[in-house]
DNA sequence: ATTTTACTTTCGAAAGC
DNA sequence: GCTTTAAAAAGTAAAAT
């Protein structure tokens, strides 16, 4: 029995073992972030289709295994940041991010923008913060957005901008210290863009 | 209205000629005051010029890199200050070597805020990368001209990889008038 | 809490690893 | 692919005041 697994190992071509390294990273990855099943296997799907497309050849593996899972998120609408990943990847954000960009391009994924609502919920549960700000949260995210008030901007720092309102709106008040490190942004993002969202909505109609 | 075309202003120009000899950079470090030589670091010695404001590098073939001018006459002056200085070191220059403008930089200002959102969807996801979390602009590539052109939700944009003066302004009407159609101008 | 410095993106050439 | 140069856009971050 050794000998035969020894023998497929020995007979194994490059390719599989790099493939397995990969997929074990997809998994050590996603379960360090709680990305769920159904989307590792999506990751897996992308970074095959990578392997057949000849995409990965003279990258790294990690970086490529990284990206194919954060585009996963984006493809299956999980919100998950770069930033996210590159916390627990062996390979440092700009490479991440450049084969991001190349596997977006490559496989015609055409992934569309971040919506900033999507960081909504999680940060909510993560601040133990009630229904109620977390509707309040997504609908000033909404309705700031229909007015392009995000263009360019950080979609985390944006959420947490709008669960710091919402929070304060609500009496569930958090500090933007407590918001800013769930969302990964610094207080001074929170401020600057609650400013922002809190002149652009009608107080009222929340 | 102001005509976007008209904000146009040229940023840098990058821009590439030789003087048709090899030369001896460490020599030429210790004889050119100011010049910054780290054979280590990039094979090019890297000399600056006050006025026109821009920075060279100078390379042991005698092919020269210019960059940072704000405009192609700046681009000319510049390189002309360098071969008189090498002339002056009893290097010999050729007469008029040619100077081919490699990229042009520029910025403009379409009037009114974008929606980077809608433009990203608008403009066809193929030919944009917009990913805010990493960088506040949408990158567009465009096919003609053929340029790179980075787009901010203030309205501000940037125009790269251009050679001709004539491409940013061409790149401006063509954009103005893709986001007009799209309904997404103002 | 504000100011300064610095990094993110795009582009191109150069010589060489 | 990287190294170096310069420049703009706007957001974010960190260090300094």
């Amino acid at each position: 029995r050794l000998r035969t697994w020894q023998e497929r190992i020995r007979t194994q071509d490059a390719g599989e073992r790099n493939l397995q390294f990969a997929l074990s990273e997809v998994e050590r990855m996603s379960s360090a972030q709680g990305v769920p099943k159904s989307v590792r296997e999506v990751a897996s799907m992308i970074y095959r289709r990578a392997l057949e497309e000849d995409l990965i050849r003279g990258r790294s593996i990690e970086a490529m295994a990284t990206a194919s899972l954060y585009a996963a998120c984006r493809q299956e609408g999980i919100p998950r940041s770069l930033d996210d990943f590159v916390g627990v990847a062996r390979v440092e954000r700009r490479e991440i991010a450049r084969a991001y960009r190349y596997i977006s391009g490559e496989l015609r994924l055409a992934l569309k923008p971040v919506d900033p609502a999507g960081h909504v919920p999680r940060f909510c549960s993560e601040l133990s913060l009630p229904e109620e700000v977390k509707r309040r949260a997504t609908r000033i995210v909404d309705e700031t957005t229909a007015q392009g008030l995000h263009a360019g901007k950080s979609p985390t720092g944006f959420a947490a901008a709008a669960i710091y309102l919402a929070s304060m709106l609500s009496d569930e008040k958090r500090t933007q210290s407590e918001i800013a490190d769930v969302a990964d942004v610094t207080v001074v993002t929170v401020r600057n863009r609650y400013k922002e969202q809190m002149d652009a909505v009608e107080l009222g109609t929340l | 209205m102001t005509d976007p075309a008209e904000s146009i202003e040229i940023q840098n120009v990058v821009a590439s000629t030789g003087i048709g000899q090899e030369l001896d950079l460490e020599a030429l470090a210790e004889d050119l005051p100011g010049a910054d030589f780290n054979p280590d670091n990039f094979p090019g010695l890297v000399y600056r010029t006050q006025e026109p404001k821009a920075a060279a590098l100078i390379f042991r073939s005698g092919k020269i890199v210019c960059t940072g001018a704000k405009s192609i006459d700046d681009v000319h002056e510049a390189l002309g200050i360098i071969f008189e200085k090498l002339r002056g070191l009893k290097i010999p220059v050729e007469d008029d070597p040619d100077i081919t403008v490699q990229n042009i930089v520029s910025s403009a200002d379409l009037g009114h805020q974008l929606n980077l959102n809608a433009l990203a969807i608008g403009l066809g996801l193929e030919d944009v990368e917009y990913e805010p979390e990493q960088f506040p602009g949408l990158v567009y590539r465009m096919d003609e001209p053929d340029v790179v052109i980075l787009l901010f939700g203030s309205g501000k944009i940037v125009i790269t990889g251009g050679k001709r003066t004539d491409d940013a302004e061409e790149a401006v009407e063509e954009i103005v008038d893709r986001i007009e159609t799209l309904g997404l101008l103002g």
